[in-house]
DNA sequence: AGGTGGACCCGAACGC
DNA sequence: TGCGTTCGGGTCCACC
């Protein structure tokens, strides 16, 4: 669920709260989160480091030290943060981590499906870590019509799984994976390779457009109470509307299974076209 | 090498 | 009512 606008979203609520603060003691709760190494190593790693900035790389969220180490963060399914008084979230369901600031206040980390990663580098780990996993920033100038014909070219795997690897776009998951193919009016089973020109860019400028939208809503809200945040849940086109009328053509959307995960479409306005 | 499917995890929703 | 089963989501890893 927490895809680029919903990171994007605990990253611009996190920045307020942890710019200028220092890590007065961590504790981890859960070995998971920072498996292969130890909790407690890691928990000391971290206390004493202050805060010099609150970034986001695709669904990672970067909390950098004044040192030039940072924390990366990755939410997974269910990962989020709650901020109170110090000693008030000692009651936090699926809390993983808490840490204490300097100020008085503390930040919780909760996870229910305990997916969730926390990953401390040095300085000159970073960018070999990232660069390894996340391909460009769709809001950002790297990502080109350019850049996706290359990585598209030649590929038989479906356009949506093409699209789905973090490699290729950085921050798309299930929902706007099928947001970005709706507005861009193209087929997810279609084959990766097969792109036109004209495609490519309608794919670009889709993948842009529903993120910018999934933000400016601060982000999926699926009720299901774990993931809170905004209300880009009424605002879905593609998404979960099976039965539903395409918001363009109102023929229904349909829902089929690609690669083990949900679809949703509209076969009209996402029909396969002829190579142009 | 590219592609695919299972593992990880747990609560909600569903079927009986 | 209570039980068991299925599902989903992002990423990694083993396998084809």
């Amino acid at each position: 669920m927490p895809e680029l606008p919903e990171v994007e979203t605990v990253r611009r609520q996190l920045e307020p709260v942890l710019l200028g603060r220092t890590f007065e003691r961590v504790e981890i709760d859960d070995a998971r989160l920072v498996r292969p190494h130890d909790p407690v190593e890691v928990a000391a790693e971290l206390s004493g480091e202050r805060v010099d900035a609150v970034e986001r790389r695709g669904k990672y969220l970067i909390v950098r030290f004044e040192s030039g180490r940072v924390l990366l963060v990755h939410l997974r399914m269910t990962g989020s943060f709650r901020h109170g008084r110090r000693g008030s979230l000692q009651d936090v369901a699926h809390r993983r981590a808490v840490v204490t600031l300097e100020n008085g206040s503390d930040v919780a980390y909760r996870d229910v499906r305990r997916f969730g990663t926390w990953v401390v580098l040095e300085p000159d780990e970073i960018e070999p870590y990232l660069a390894t996993r996340v391909g460009p920033e769709p809001l950002g100038t790297h990502f080109t019509t350019a850049f996706l014909r290359n990585r598209l070219a030649d590929r038989s795997a479906a356009l949506k799984a093409a699209i789905l690897d973090q490699r290729t776009v950085a921050g798309l998951g299930n929902i706007y994976a099928d947001e970005s193919l709706w507005r861009a009016r193209l087929d997810p089973r279609a084959p990766a390779g097969a792109l036109s020109a004209h495609d490519l860019a309608a794919l670009r400028r889709g993948i842009r457009a529903a993120l910018r939208r999934g933000i400016a809503k601060e982000g999926t809200d699926l009720g299901d109470g774990v993931y809170a945040t905004g209300s880009m849940q009424d605002a879905l086109n593609a998404y979960g509307r099976d039965g539903e009328p395409c918001r363009r053509c109102r023929v229904p959307i349909v829902k089929t299974r690609l690669g083990g995960r949900g679809t949703w479409f509209c076969p009209v306005c996402q029909a396969a076209r002829a190579p142009d």
